[in-house]
DNA sequence: CTATATAAGTAGCCTGTCTACATAACCAGG
DNA sequence: CCTGGTTATGTAGACAGGCTACTTATATAG
């Protein structure tokens, strides 16, 4: 999986994975591992920084706690973000509409 | 159709057009317009420098020609852009299926 | 002659992702 | 005890591709 070809789909597939429920960072990365199988392996570098970048969208909200003597900043799905990935969600619709039909191949 | 949605996917979509024949830069252009039934308008800014990427790459041949007194650059698909417009499809095929389920939405 | 369509191109910006690193606490094995 | 692995968060800086906004040129329609 190529770095380029995420770009611009992160977002949604981090709104996505907080949709079950609120999540920390490390948990967030752990579960786009187990969900895509093993294929989505995203670096902290990504994964951080897009997160702080949803939260000041307001389309996630952070907390901070500690578990096990570890500070996590958990991450919860605002009402906002829950639009937001609906939206995410049509616009994957119609890009890979789009992608598939004109790249082809199978008719 | 956001910006950074298509990057990593150009490439692809600019040998699956050549796939069906020779065709210059504008008309790669309309093509992909026509294909995507009007989705797709890509900037001659965006198109001209992917299309010599793609030459550099040995992807894809140009040719300059003349019709009707302009100046044409014909591009064809090369065998190793063959090579690589399956490779893409098969990448498409894989990055859509994890993103598609990650997102969800529909199971 | 003016506007529109055809045709190709460039300079410079923007921004999201990555690499590589730093920090810190916990735990298991030797 | 201390080494290495796991959990956990974060940053700085590089990189690259697509975009905006332009330029140039010819043909054709009005």
């Amino acid at each position: 999986m190529n770095a380029d070809s995420i770009r611009g789909h992160l977002d949604g597939l981090l709104l996505a994975v907080l949709e079950d429920g609120p999540l920390h960072g490390y948990g967030i990365i752990e579960a786009l591992q187990r969900r895509s199988g093993g294929a989505l392996e995203m670096p902290t570098g990504t994964v951080y920084p897009a997160l702080r970048r949803l939260e000041r969208a307001r389309w996630i909200a952070g907390d901070w706690d500690t578990v096990g003597g570890r500070r996590r900043r958990t991450y919860t799905l605002t009402r906002a973000g829950r639009r937001a990935l609906e939206e995410q969600r049509a616009e994957w619709i119609r890009f890979s509409g789009v992608v598939g039909s004109v790249l082809g191949g199978a008719p």
